[in-house]
DNA sequence: GTGAAAGCGCTAACAT
DNA sequence: ATGTTAGCGCTTTCAC
């Protein structure tokens, strides 16, 4: 453990010879210190290098200017843009990011990040469970939700994308324009909204073409690659017969080509192939991915611009759908 | 702002019918309470929400459970598995994680995380300017450097890869192996140690080969996909003569490859490129790209296992220099 | 096993 | 413009 460092403000204001209030003044707000002084203190903290104590700054202020950010997990080609808008959004509002990981570690009531030490939260998807975001609700805390809607009978502020709308759309750009009718489905992970949602755009679009629902058709993706190559193998090997695999993310769709190609057949004149997020390596694959493109970067910006919106003015847009985007490539056999 | 929370330690204790000190035994060490008080506290902890405020506990203690990490910016296909090897270490050894995006924002001094609000620092590449990790290092605060060294008269540990041994291999391949003599070069960051140390492994390997150095081969990649297009771009409009590129990073070898393509060239055929790091990307690309793999999250655990360490018992390995692995694919020329 | 009380380093009235 | 002082919420001796 780090000892406690040497030089505090008393140190610097008996160095300076003046009051500890005042070294805090010219430490918040330099205007109200006298221009003389305020050399003498520049230098006194420049010579014993002195640092604030956050900790003691925010419990004496209750007043923070970090913004925290919980995830379950970092991981996957989704995670880059998200995060860097999150970041550049945060730092453009003159605030810190704290990232927590919640991997479901703790129970409720014992994060580590919460109304203690962040000014307020950008919660991504379901990586806090609905009992530990209804308590912040309850204090007033605020709280933006990432890719994941407000539990309904409370209404935390949320940013979201047009995830069934574009499911449907893609599901029907396949019906209408591909011809397809055996389309299956590797759905995305258990408990995520997006997942949901992206599922139920499908079997919506099927109905409507009067295409009954197989449940065959469906199959584990789990947004993991290694999940959706297992199951299209299984697929495969049973030779059930498939036309199309919409995959409820790119990563699940790389799984399912691959698992294609290795069976000997080709993509997409055997079987079509194409994805949800449109994320960087979707146009490099072989071929390129058909997908629905998501503003994922954006929704990071503004979830956290929303939430400074909330912490500064104690609110702001209930619920933000941004609009996806079909982005048509090779894979869907379209060229 | 977040007004201060209702519920306190005190609260707790006049509730419960005991003293703060009490209930803060039990916030800490349970086993000092009796067992029926135990239940008391639990219960009224429960029934009035508390969350203990970090801030003073921190305070009070000087003692605390967050590493710091710092980056310049959140982006690029690098930072994912980097950020993933650092999350999943970090939580492992039971820390949070506190991730700041510096941008060359704070003076020295002024750094929102430090010394105060962490236990120690895991500092990316350039983030931190070297008078900031003097400071850390004079005061005695336990720091980890991630891809660069420590400056060459103190001893921060560092973890890095053998940036100039991977570069001198696959320069020395190409040339060997592939019989390139006018191998471009397309520089990373400037300022970044891994890139500067790249080119030294490629110049070392055109001199041993007896190959002269020509400055007309060495241009800007910016680690950007951009950039590095931008400067092939400018290359073959000019009629520059190259049989290989090498660029500094996978990013910019992606932009080299666009801009090759879009001159109507082939890679390999005409211009043959590699790259460094094996991002995910790599090996989706048309070519696959041959490059220089580095353990990019291996890295990451490290820093955090060898910042733990020096936590809790003052000290650790000071230098190690990870392995890379030369990955031929087809964009070199050799298939 | 539990309580009383003195801080931790800083801020924010309130004085002067 | 500057000093005095009472906390912020918690931990930690030291008694009992």
């Amino acid at each position: 453990m780090h000892s406690r460092s040497r030089t505090t403000i008393d140190d610097v204001a008996r160095e300076a010879k003046v009051s500890t209030a005042t070294i805090s003044r010219y430490l918040n707000d330099p205007d109200k210190v006298a221009i003389q002084t305020r050399a003498v203190i520049a230098a006194t903290i420049q010579r014993l290098q002195y640092q604030p104590n956050q900790a003691a700054r925010v419990l004496a202020s209750n007043h923070n200017t970090v913004i925290g950010l919980v995830v379950d997990e970092i991981g996957g080609e989704f995670f880059s843009p998200m995060l860097h808008g999150i970041e550049k959004a945060t730092s453009q509002h003159g605030y810190d990011l704290l990232i927590l990981s919640a991997h479901g570690k703790a129970k409720v009531g014992e994060y580590p990040i919460n109304e203690h030490n962040t000014a307020g939260l950008v919660v991504f998807a379901n990586s806090l469970p609905e009992a530990e975001l209804r308590r912040l609700h309850r204090i007033g805390f605020p709280v933006v939700l990432l890719h994941r809607s407000s539990p309904p009978d409370i209404d935390i502020p949320f940013v979201t994308v047009a995830n069934h709308a574009g499911a449907r759309e893609m599901t029907d750009y396949l019906i209408e324009q591909r011809g397809y009718r055996r389309i299956a489905f590797l759905e995305g992970e258990a408990g995520s909204e997006d997942a949901q949602t992206r599922l139920q755009g499908y079997r919506d679009s099927l109905e409507v073409h009067g295409l009954g629902f197989d449940p065959l058709l469906i199959g584990a993706g789990g947004f993991s690659e290694q999940t959706a190559h297992d199951t299209v193998m299984q697929w495969l090997r049973r030779g059930l017969k498939i036309e199309a695999i919409f995959a409820a993310d790119d990563d699940s769709a790389i799984g399912a080509m691959s698992a294609i190609t290795e069976r000997g057949l080709r993509v997409p004149q055997d079987i079509a192939v194409v994805g949800f997020d449109d994320t960087r390596l979707a146009r490099y694959l072989t071929p390129p991915l058909t997908t629905v493109r998501m503003p994922i970067e954006h929704a990071g910006r503004l979830a956290v611009e929303h939430l400074v919106q909330v912490i500064q003015t104690g609110s702001t847009e209930q619920r933000t759908l941004l609009p996806t985007e079909l982005i048509i490539r090779a894979s869907c056999g379209c060229c």
